[in-house]
DNA sequence: TTGCTGAACTGAAGCGCTTCACTAACGCGC
DNA sequence: GCGCGTTAGTGAAGCGCTTCAGTTCAGCAA
């Protein structure tokens, strides 16, 4: 009867790949010569198997190529030990989080599902679905969408927000003290001897309204009121670039600009760079988020580092607590970020 | 005696989320005074029931906050009707693949799965997550791993691989060609009297051996074989800034180079302007993958654009079709790319 | 001997869905 | 009246897994 196995393997499963037969566990059982019951319990890594069964199973597992349907396991377990993931994938700061996602559900026995949103598919439409694989957890990831669509979401799965603040829901939120991070690079600004520094902000992109509210706020702590100057923006090169050619049109320039991210800050520079001002001796410019580019070493861009590893790992931990403890309450975790002077600010000019 | 907690309870979905059991499709049934069969025709838009039932099927699912369980379909149906999406969410052009990888696959009817590769989880473990959750297709983007491991894959699922050739396996790969976009390039310099052109090449990394065979081919094919020159780089950005170091430490610059892709060439371009060496007065540039940072104002980068919109959707038709008609046989489908002319290329220096 | 324990293992129910085989009711041609 | 086709609907089996409630048996104390 091997045989026949063997034989049916090798003949029947060629080409039209997709639409074989795989194994099931009472494969395995068969070939093994265990029941079901058992095939199950060494796949959980629970006790109950002799190691010598053990290692007998899994090698007819092995035979077999048998995987594991995770639906199946899903349904008979009535839980998933899923976290679903929202994130947008050309914000490489939300794509920095994901591999310590991976890592931290992993150590914890969940499963990660990611969704994405896109222009063509709408931050509502990528949640539904992670709804519809029965993720227990959802992870968002900057979320765009209106507080009520997010309180509601509460209802049906635990849910964690990255990178906003969402007071008075049943939510748990992970973000970046991002008032500290804007208080420090003006504080940094301001002992370079800085007075007119102007910020570029980020319109409604995530952490956009409190890094704005901190600047001001800086601003006026160092008695600088008189030079408080919003400009506009997005986070995105091109809203640096926009700015920055407002900025040239003028007839006197500021001699800082605080930028809404380090897109934007690298907008900015670009243009900036190209008209022949030079940086940091004519401007001083400072990013936020330390991405990739602000760190080579020709870009070299001071910037805000957040701590990408420590919201990341927050995040899954409260998803995954209040999984397992249903009588958590909703934190607001807030981690503080670092200043990372580079070579883009100097002193003013004067 | 009641306290606020359990007052908020009573509202019945407040705290403790996770666990409520969710409606079921027999809780539809029953609220509508209909069969579970019945409901489950209503929601696979099967005919067989009156449009009178099916509203008040469907105002029932809406009242109870129905949301159908793609676990269980899944394993009733016996098809998952999945596509599993491998990504490296690093990776911008990958990134700008997946909405129309999305967008394909819901107009065929099937779902997206997303898996991402990551330092800390690598694409094998990545993909067999993917197996894992019944995936019926694999959509593998640049995948790194050995051809023999693809190999094997072919075996449990319909693999589709994006931006690699693979000869002689059972599995379809959609990718652009290379080639002649790298010879457009080196046309397009030759025509502008360049004859010391470099390129910078990608290593590795996906795409880099057709664009390095190419470069070679284009070079001699206009009799440029002693100019021929080869500066072993990767897909990155400090790869350019290497590069580029190199070259001003020499005697003399060349003319021109053509870099392994858009952030090869960012990284080439900021040290050149830097150094106070313009382009494309003192040497042209041209990049690969007209990435979104290729297209600003200001950077204005001369490359080569890829299809992304026709490698996702090709990708993604070549998987269904082959799920839905066994006996396809396995292409190798390659896109033209197209050389776009912007600002970093100009008349080689006399 | 009996009774008990723990380790190793099994049988069967059931998770939420789809689908096959079937029924009831109705209209229609003759 | 009959047969027949259609539409609207139902019941029950079963997808691959987990898990509850056992069963079997070796070892051991009394």
């Amino acid at each position: 009867m091997l045989d026949d196995r063997a034989a049916a393997h090798d003949g029947a499963e060629r080409l039209p790949a997709a639409l074989h037969r795989r194994p099931t566990m009472a494969d395995v059982a068969t070939r093994a010569g265990v029941s079901r019951t058992l095939v199950s319990l060494i796949f959980s890594n629970k006790p109950g198997a002799s190691d010598e069964t053990r290692d007998r199973v899994l090698q007819a597992a092995d035979d077999l190529g048998y995987r594991l349907d995770r639906a199946a396991r899903m349904l008979a377990r009535g839980r998933s030990r899923t976290l679903g993931v929202l994130i947008d994938v050309h914000q490489t700061f939300q794509a920095d989080l994901i591999g310590t996602v991976y890592a931290e559900a992993e150590a914890a026995g969940y499963e990660v599902l990611l969704s994405a949103s896109a222009p063509t598919r709408d931050e509502h439409k990528a949640i539904e679905a992670l709804l519809s694989h029965r993720c227990e957890g959802l992870i968002l990831l900057g979320p765009l969408s209106e507080v009520a669509y997010l309180r509601t979401l509460a209802d049906r799965a635990v849910v964690t927000v990255v990178g906003r603040a969402l007071p008075h829901t049943a939510v748990d939120t992970v973000r970046t003290a991002d008032a500290k991070g804007i208080r420090q690079s003006v504080d940094h600004l301001v002992e370079l001897g800085h007075r007119e520094i102007v910020h570029v902000d980020g319109g409604a992109d995530p952490g956009s309204p409190e890094r704005r509210r901190a600047y001001l706020a800086a601003m006026r702590r160092h008695d600088l009121s008189d030079h408080i100057r919003v400009i506009p923006g997005q986070h995105t090169e091109d809203a640096g670039i926009a700015a920055a050619n407002t900025l040239l049109a003028e007839d006197r320039l500021p001699t800082a600009v605080l930028a809404g991210n380090d897109r934007c800050a690298i907008g900015l520079m670009d243009v900036f760079t190209r008209a022949h001002v030079d940086v940091p001796g004519d401007i001083s410019i400072v990013g936020y988020d330390d991405s990739h580019l602000a760190q080579l070493s020709r870009i070299d861009l001071t910037t805000v580092r957040q701590d990408t590893e420590g919201l990341a790992r927050h995040a899954v931990q409260f998803a995954i607590g209040r999984l397992e403890n249903d009588d958590l309450d909703p934190q607001d975790f807030v981690i503080d970020p670092h200043l990372v002077v580079r070579g883009t600010t100097g002193p003013a000019r004067s």
